[in-house]
DNA sequence: CACGGTCGTCGAAGCGCTTCGAGCTTCCCG
DNA sequence: CGGGAAGCTCGAAGCGCTTCGACGACCGTG
């Protein structure tokens, strides 16, 4: 009863020892209790559980990953190069991380440009079980690595050849689509798509392709006139773009814009432009939520689901480690919001 | 020679043991050519690692972690609250990770809004060796907990008492106080401060506090008359805010705006209330390079220096697990940047 | 030529945990 | 009332690595 070793030597690091012995029973009986893997009674269970508490005991995960042969780590690998909106990342990274712990799992963050050097040494110092992958390029160099590494992946966003992997993005086709159909219902005859810059095209990023396509082709089949143009995003550019467009098509009504970092320059130069907002040109972004209610006008707008994206990826990942089989491609909706910046043409260039 | 046992029987998971055999030495061997912590001929280190090449071998770590007691994995614990803003966040993110990697370390990414007993959950873990927080409040309740934990840390920003810390900012005080003197070197003699968001300065964030004292003391100092206000993010709380301050200050003629995400919206409310950057009104603004430059004009500007800030953390943190003393504070000195937004002021309402 | 001192290498003992097989009770049923 | 099945718990064997002490070989020295 007074074994001095019920307390344990050094206060700070107390080992699953420690518990056993303060409990009163064995090692292996703390650990099934602590997992569940065995039936414990239900008295066991409270001591041990009690003497966790007291002790203040916290298993030690180089131990745990060593025996149990799984980390409970996921690794995020972020992109972090140009042309990406940070804030949309950085939603995606807090649903990653939230998502994760609600399974237990932290998180371990890479930049991508460390390559696939890295991935590979990640993945093999058994320092994580799975992998998320943001901003996958159509032809991504860490695509064929992934398929021969031994551990699970999710990639957010699609490559051209998806075959074998698990992707999950918002639907950018239909989203293209989605803003077309909007502007034709009110009426627009004429519009335009303000894109990404034009080093994310060349970089071949699929969701710029595809929400180009769905413009393009959905224009197409309302009967629609339509130009597509990428656009960087500071203020000179965009208003020389914006202005380039009008140029080209005098009655241009209906301006969907895909670059979150432009919206605000878009708002800007239009006025400067000498036309208002909705009343000479509606406007429709593809972009967060957040910065289409704080634009002025507020924006009618396709939001990006960036938290139910990344919720979807560690859920995915989550089934794959558990062995269950998941769909290789998660698409998911895109919903439009209405606000104030679409209308009606006016009535005069359609007349015209 | 012939062995079969030279060939690992699990082609992934090569382990010490299958570099040990492929090579010919002790499985201690192989570690000491790896850590270096003991003399080995140059023959049989070329020989050792010649097997670690030909095998992939990757140290298992969780193996390594548990043996030596170093994870080789520091905590970045980022805020993800309300009127943070992200892109800095991100650079900080990015920097810390990079030279996280130059120390041989990973980067387990963590939100704040887990608290403290995640924090402790991952230091009693032994997960990581040390942490780094950003976004630290002036009475931060994670920072008690900071004090007892045996694993060290480095704050990114200031808490009211930092005794026995280690943490690094931007200088904020002086960056205020530089922005002043160049208003004032210019020869304006009304100037304002637009800062965060009111609920920042509630939270008692200091980098914000700090940036007003350097403002609000040097306009007094240098006998400017002065006003700080903070201000939300949205076009119309800008545009409001500068509309009472003009009210209050009618000859208003430079500002300086501590809130990165109301810089744009700050340039698009200016002209709407009549006046004209730099002609009128001079703006100085704190924040990273990239926003400065992207504004139209573009804007004389503080920057932020957020990667230098994420590697001085590193680097300390590295410093401290090794043993070393480390300063308590670093301060990094602003650097003021003059663009197109400053000028001297219009004669007439200082003759007025 | 014997002696102590390096230098380079090896073997073995853990690090703290999970997991497997086995053992002890209890309980139920024939 | 005996036998087998459950239900719980235990002990021991690793997981892959680091590190300590030891040992043989080789050197220069007295």
């Amino acid at each position: 009863m007074s074994d001095p070793n019920l307390v344990p030597k050094r206060p700070d690091m107390v080992t699953i020892a420690d518990v056993a012995r303060h409990a009163g029973v064995a090692v292996s009986t703390v650990s099934y209790v602590l997992s569940g893997k065995r039936a414990i009674s239900a008295t066991t269970r409270e001591r041990v559980l009690t003497s966790v508490r007291k002790l203040g005991y916290h298993p030690n995960a180089g131990a745990r990953a060593l025996a149990s042969r799984r980390a409970n780590v996921i690794a995020l690998v972020l992109p972090l190069r140009s042309g990406m909106h940070l804030p949309v990342l950085m939603q995606f990274a807090t649903a990653v991380v939230t998502t994760a712990r609600r399974f237990d799992h932290d998180v371990l963050l890479m930049t991508a440009d460390e390559g696939p050097a890295e991935l590979r040494r990640i993945a093999a110092s058994a320092m994580v079980d799975g992998l998320i992958l943001m901003d996958v390029e159509m032809h991504d160099p860490r695509v064929p690595l992934l398929r021969e590494l031994e551990r699970p992946s999710v990639l957010i966003g699609f490559p051209a050849d998806a075959t074998g992997l698990t992707c999950v993005d918002l639907d950018f086709y239909q989203a293209g689509q989605v803003c077309v159909e909007h502007l034709a219902r009110l009426g627009h005859q004429r519009v335009a798509l303000l894109g990404a810059p034009a080093v994310v095209y060349d970089r071949d990023t699929g969701y710029a392709h595809r929400t180009r396509a769905g413009f393009t082709e959905t224009a197409q089949r309302l009967g629609l006139a339509s130009i597509a143009q990428p656009c960087e995003e500071n203020f000179d550019s965009v208003r020389r773009e914006l202005a380039g467009l009008f140029d080209r098509q005098p009655d241009l009504s209906g301006l969907v814009v895909h670059n979150e970092a432009a919206v605000g320059q878009v708002l800007a130069a239009l006025p400067a432009l000498g036309r208002t907002v909705p009343r000479d040109i509606s406007v429709v972004a593809i972009c967060p939520d957040e910065v289409a209610e704080r634009a002025a006008p507020a924006l009618t707008s396709v939001l990006i689901p960036a938290e139910e994206v990344g919720q979807r990826a560690v859920t995915l990942l989550m089934e794959k480690l558990s062995g269950k089989e998941v769909p290789e491609g998660t698409l998911l909706d895109p919903r439009l919001t209405v606000r104030a910046s679409t209308s009606a043409p006016a009535l005069s260039p359609t007349v015209h």
